[in-house]
DNA sequence: GTTTGCGTTTGAGCGCGCTCCAACGCCTAG
DNA sequence: CTAGGCGTTGGAGCGCGCTCAAACGCAAAC
């Protein structure tokens, strides 16, 4: 089974430190047990994030929600997944407009699906980046603290006393 | 020369794929030859910024800029080595405020040394935390690459053919 | 002398992603 | 019957970090 693999993955790369980890990879393979639909209150609560944002994300276009006899919005599994690979990606720092890119490709059939896998890759390579970018600047915070003389200046020369 | 174990462990972070990489580098290691003063065209290009984010960071109080007889801001190397200290952070996501902050306690004396310091563990916590967030998110997106069925659904289940 | 270019200032505007407000509806508990 | 709680809507507002507009100054080039 992949997902066993995957667990794996995410095991390894979260390596030490933190409480986060456990909750995260539950959100990351724990898709298996939705109920058949929940009300916007539990999705919010699910996926961490404000009715109001899903009522946004609503607006712009993400998600299409039924309604039960009152009005009120039914989220059935399916379009609860959804938005849990929406928040993965909002997470992960891709913008609305890329989002609301990629859903109206997925809502206009399967020959977009080049096209889409062209999106996620592009994300992939930006996480990449970004994660090179945070791990540099990782390393001159660290440095910084480890020579810290009080200056705001070079990192790199006149480290001073600690 | 603690600037070569800077060097490789900058190098060994950033691994395989990039020109990113020997830029990013030189920015982190190379303030040694700065000329003693720049205009701040040079400073904006230097930090590949604007000229307008560069009179906001001094009008937010991050920096105190000099002017000569026309008006015009003269960068010193220290104000300069200042903001590439504070751009470095802004691209790591520290908010402006804490910036404000941070340079606050250090315009207020030595005895702030701690709280700078502590400051900047948090950061770099903060840095640590959001690598793996995004290390997590990009298994997801590798996964969902790997496994493309179309389905905006779960990464998890249900792969499908590639 | 005028044009070009780089700089200055104050203050307004913008894009993003929410976040909240006001007015209202339905349902249940007390 | 009424109060509380959760939901609805359209539209306004907000916090952040820039980004730009307008009006102006100085100086070198033509």
């Amino acid at each position: 089974m992949a997902t066993d693999e995957l667990m794996a993955r995410a095991l390894a790369a979260l390596g030490d430190d933190g409480p986060l980890s456990v909750e995260a990879i539950h959100r990351l393979a724990d898709l298996g047990d939705l109920p058949e639909t929940m009300t916007i209150a539990e999705v919010a609560d699910l996926l961490d994030i404000s009715p109001h944002t899903l009522r946004y994300y609503e607006r712009a276009g993400l998600v299409e929600v039924a309604r039960d006899g009152n009005g009120h919005r039914i989220y059935d599994a399916d379009v609860v997944r959804r938005l849990v690979f929406l928040t993965r990606m909002r997470l992960s720092g891709m913008p609305m407009r890329d989002l609301q890119h990629y859903i109206s490709l997925v809502d206009s059939g399967a020959h977009t699906v080049p096209e889409r896998l062209d999106v996620l890759v592009e994300h992939r390579d930006t996480i990449r980046r970004r994660i090179r970018e945070l791990t540099l600047s990782l390393t001159a915070v660290e440095y910084k603290i480890a020579t810290y003389g009080g200056a705001t200046g070079p990192d790199v020369q006149d480290p001073g006393p600690a």
